[in-house]
This record gives C-alpha cells, sequence and structure tokens, in this order.
RNA sequence: CGGGGUGUAGCGUAGCCCGGUUAUCGCGCCUGCUUUGGGAGCAGGAGGUCGCAGGUUCGAAUCCUGCCACCCCGACCA
C-alpha cells in the first residue's frame, strides 16, 4: 500500500506538518504566521468547544466577550504581565486609509490615533479593567466568567497548531473573596482540563506546577497539565494560574467584606488552546493519517457501499441505510458517502487519513450473506459480522476504541519516562530516548537555566502526585525536596 | 532579530553551475470508453506574470543588483 506521509521516524516535524495538511485539517494562509482552519479541522474543535463549554458550565461559570482592541495603558498596570508580553504584540497606530496620487492605497497618517490599541494577547487587562466597575461588594463574588476568542501573539517562529500568530482559545478570569477560594478555582480548573484531555482526547497527562521561571506573567502560581508527543517531546496542554491579588491591585478591583471594610479580590485565569488539536494530532496518529478518539470525531462511522451497477447499489443502500439508522437511534454519529464520484479502495484511503474511527463497508456479497465489514482504524484490523449484530458491536467498538487510545498513549508514556540520579545519566537518556525524566532539583532558578543552557530541557512542571521522597539535586547535589519532571518542550 | 535554504501549473518537481527551438516529469483537474471488495486502465485535453522590480545581452527560468515571501536551525512562547 502506497504511505499517505513521510514516516515519523524520518522527520517527525515534517510528518506533523504533512499530516495536518493532507488530513485536511488547516493550511498555512500565506498571512505570516496564520493557518486556515479547514470544516474539518474546525469540526474536531467545535467537538472540544462543546465538552469544554459545557464542563466550565457544569462548575458555575458563565460566557461572556470583551473587546479585541486594548489600550495600551492598560498594560502598564501590571508591572511582569507586560514584560512577559511586550515583545509579541500587534499594536494598531492608524485607524484609516487613503488613496495616494500613484493610486496605490496608504495608511492615511492624518489618522493616527492618539493612544495606540493592542490586540490582545490575552485578556486580563481589559477583563480587569471592567472588573473594577463590576465588584462592590462580598455578595457581588465570585464572579465565574470565560470568554471564547481569538488572540494573537507576534511569535518569531510559528506552525500549524502548535504556535500560529493569531489562535483561538478560551480564558476564564475569575474574581474571589479569599485567598484560598481563588487557589481553589485554579486546583479545579486544571483538574477540568486534564479531566477532559484524557477522557475526551485519550491524551494522559501529568497534572503539576510550573517552576517561578515558567510561570504565566503576573501569576503566583501556574498550575499546567503536560502531555508526551510520541517523538519524546513534551507539549504543555493546558494552564490555570492563580494571580493573588497583583490584578486587582493593578486595576483597582475592590470590595466591602463582610466586616464592612474595603479588600482586593483574589484573582484566576485559566486557559486552551487550538495548541489541543496539536497534541490530538501527534499522541495518536500514524503513517497512515489521523486517529481520532471517538468522542471528538466529526464523524465515528462511515459507510462505503460497494456496487457494479443501479441494482447493487440500491441493494448495498438498502442494507446500510438500515444500519446507519439503528446506529443514529443509539447515538452514534454515521456517514453514508455514497458518492459516485469516487471508488472504494479511495474512500478507504481518505478517512483513513482522515482518523474516522470505524469504516464499515457494505457489497452484493455481504448483501447476500446478510453480512458487513467493519474496520477499526485504530488497530487497522478489519472483521467479518452479521448484519443483525453490527449495530450493538459498532456501539460498543466506540468505547474499546477510545480506551484502547488512552491505553496506548499512557503505555508510550511511561515506556518513557525515565527516573534518574545523576547528571550524566540525566544527559545520557535525554540525548538517547529523550521523554519525561524524573529527577531531583534544588529549587533554585540557577540550576534550572544551566540545565535548560546545556541540555534544552526545561522544568515541565512539578508533579502534584505523592511521590515526595526527598533526595539531592543531581546538578548541585543540594537538598531537593522531591523529584521534578523534565523535558525538551515544543 | 542572527545563521542556513527555497521560490517554475492546484500540489510535488527537472532545467540554473555552463544563457539559445514550443519550459520537463509525476500527482491532481476535464472529456470518452472500460471499471468499482484497498488510492483503476487506456485514449484525448485544459492549465504557466518561471516570487517581484530593475540591469547585462541579439536573446534571460538560467548571469548581476535590489526587494518580497516562505521553510529549517537558534532566541521567545499556549
Amino acid at each position: 500500500m502506497a504511505k499517505n506521509l513521510t514516516t515519523r521516524t524520518e522527520d517527525y516535524s515534517k510528518w506533523y506538518n504533512e499530516l495536518v495538511i493532507k488530513a485536511d485539517l488547516a493550511e498555512n494562509s500565506g498571512v505570516r504566521g496564520c493557518m486556515v482552519i479547514k470544516p474539518y479541522g474546525y469540526a474536531i474543535w467545535e467537538k472540544m468547544q462543546a465538552e469544554l463549554d459545557r464542563m466550565f458550565k457544569e462548575t458555575g461559570h458563565q460566557n461572556a466577550y470583551f473587546p479585541l482592541f486594548i489600550p495600551k495603558s492598560y498594560f502598564s498596570k501590571e508591572a511582569s504581565h507586560v514584560d512577559g508580553f511586550a515583545k509579541e504584540c500587534a499594536v494598531v497606530t492608524h485607524y484609516r486609509l487613503k488613496t495616494a496620487e500613484d493610486g496605490s492605497i496608504e495608511v492615511d497618517p492624518d489618522a493616527k490615533l492618539e493612544e495606540e490599541l493592542i490586540v490582545r494577547p490575552t485578556s486580563e487587562t481589559i477583563i480587569w479593567d471592567t472588573y473594577r466597575k463590576w465588584v462592590q461588594s462580598y455578595r457581588d463574588l465570585p464572579l465565574l466568567i470565560n470568554q471564547w476568542a481569538n488572540v494573537v501573539r507576534w511569535e518569531m517562529r510559528t506552525r500549524l497548531f502548535l504556535r500560529t500568530a493569531e489562535f483561538l482559545w478560551q480564558e476564564g478570569h475569575t474574581a474571589h473573596a479569599t485567598e484560598q477560594e481563588a487557589i481553589a478555582e485554579a486546583e479545579q480548573m486544571m483538574n477540568v482540563y486534564a479531566e477532559f484531555v484524557e477522557n475526551h482526547m485519550a491524551v494522559p497527562v501529568v497534572k503539576g506546577l510550573k517552576t517561578e521561571s515558567e510561570r504565566f506573567a503576573g501569576a503566583l502560581e501556574t498550575y499546567c497539565i503536560e502531555a508526551l508527543m510520541q517523538d519524546g517531546k513534551a507539549l504543555q496542554a493546558g494552564t490555570s494560574h492563580f494571580l493573588g491579588q497583583n490584578f486587582a491591585k493593578a486595576f483597582d478591583v475592590k470590595f466591602a467584606n463582610k466586616e464592612g471594610k474595603q479588600d482586593y479580590v483574589w484573582a484566576t485565569s485559566w486557559g486552551v488552546s487550538t495548541r489541543l488539536m496539536g497534541a490530538l494530532i501527534m499522541t495518536h496518529s500514524d503513517d497512515n493519517g489521523l486517529v481520532l478518539p471517538p468522542k471528538l470525531a466529526p464523524d465515528q462511522v462511515v459507510i462505503v457501499p460497494i456496487y457494479r451497477n443501479d441494482e447493487q447499489l440500491a441493494a448495498t443502500s438498502a442494507v446500510a441505510k438500515e444500519l446507519m439508522t439503528e446506529l443514529r437511534a443509539k447515538g452514534v454519529r454515521v456517514k453514508f458517502d455514497n458518492r459516485d464520484t469516487h471508488k472504494p479502495g479511495w474512500k478507504f484511503n481518505e478517512y483513513e487519513l482522515k482518523g474516522v474511527p470505524v469504516r464499515v463497508a457494505i457489497g452484493p456479497k455481504d448483501v447476500e450473506n446478510g453480512t458487513v465489514e467493519v474496520a477499526r482504524r485504530d488497530t487497522l484490523s478489519k472483521e467479518m459480522m452479521k448484519k443483525e449484530d453490527a449495530a450493538s458491536a459498532i456501539t460498543a467498538l466506540m468505547d474499546e476504541i477510545q480506551n484502547n487510545l488512552y491505553t496506548k498513549a499512557l503505555n508510550h508514556r511511561a515506556e518513557n519516562t525515565t527516573v534518574v540520579s545523576n547528571y550524566d545519566e540525566f544527559k545520557q537518556v535525554l540525548e538517547a530516548k529523550g521523554g519525561f525524566i524524573s529527577a531531583h532539583w534544588d529549587g533554585t532558578s540557577e540550576t534550572e537555566d544551566q540545565i535548560k543552557k546545556e541540555t534544552k530541557a526545561t522544568i515541565r512542571c512539578i508533579p502534584l502526585d505523592n511521590d515526595n521522597a526527598p533526595g539531592a539535586c543531581m546538578v548541585t547535589g543540594k537538598p531537593s525536596v522531591r523529584k521534578v519532571l523534565f523535558a525538551k518542550a515544543y
């Protein structure tokens, strides 16, 4: 069979790009660093959005929308925040064009804005400026709001889904009366993300805390979920920040507490982006194309009729439509592809490339024997079954494939997580094997920087598991509270 | 922004060093016939500002200058 893609071992980066483009998910737009998300890719994103949105609402959040443009002065109010984003902002300086004498279009110099507008790289500043007006009393709290939006970060280097100049995301911004409540919220949202990524995307994650140097600009604590890709590099899949009172103080968001005293509110923010699409692709796909977990697949089952003439088309279509009706009654998303413009073999390859979990083929022989052919995308195996058993068997396959994908990814992570005791071993494992490396660290930014400079590996997180055995830092030998997780990252 | 590379049909490319008929090949596209259980075969056909702008020359995809775009490696990052 002709290979659809460059093999992963040959060049993972090229493999990923080809996969995104050939599976019809997205393409380069020709506008620097921006991508066009194509209908099939967007359908997957919509599935993700729907589930996340449901989970946010279940935990008491509401959606709202804030402006795309943020006055420059808002950014100067929180010092570390502006430091973190200043280098990557798109700035609007004018509001009008005009036709020049030579007929070309130019920016009208008379239309210069008094204060430049920043295209949001994230919305903390404009949201906190708004929250000031919304919060007066402890009765107005907590404020639990989420926004689905696009943001722009003028990155030097971009990559489809993983790092684009413009990307889609959700950003939650909450305000609380107490520190404990805000911390609990930040932890809760990290758990929501982990649950979504593991249960729906079938991607196992490590929950943890970021080190000080990897923290979000303006946060006191950053909670994160980290996933391991097939090439042994780590990908940050989502973050949730405890912001303390930094933004409340910067934007003067005060409330009267139960004692009648003025106090600053406590804040969190949390977000996941279209980068999750990258995680999904790089975790499950193989050299035949995308592999989608059933819970996120726009089409869970595709039925392909096989026929030589009109009578056979009518006969196979009748069986296909019966099966489709049965499956739909069980809540399965089914597509019947009876296009006459492509041959069955062509369709088989197309749906493999697009990662549809189950494919059903129905031909004249099946009509005669009362059977159907059921093929799984995850194992690439095929099975003949009685037509009357097909609907319940395929319904059961949805769970089985979902679980199988998760288990496979979990095994891959286990095989590629190494505990090391000294720096030489660390470097050797990083070079030869990659993956997550668990090691002791003395807790200083200096040591962290040294490791990053010497090996390109960063501390992905301080895991929030129960493995709290103390030890000695692998580099300096100084005391370490517990092991942390290192990896090369995207 | 530093280092390297590439721009030729919708996609992937040959040609460039060493200038010379009508710019090569594959995929895809269109028409017809035969086909249809793993990307069909044959025949015919359409499709090109050779990234852009100058320059050298009788003649430029090819040589020179400037510009632009994209890709890869660094630094930065969801």
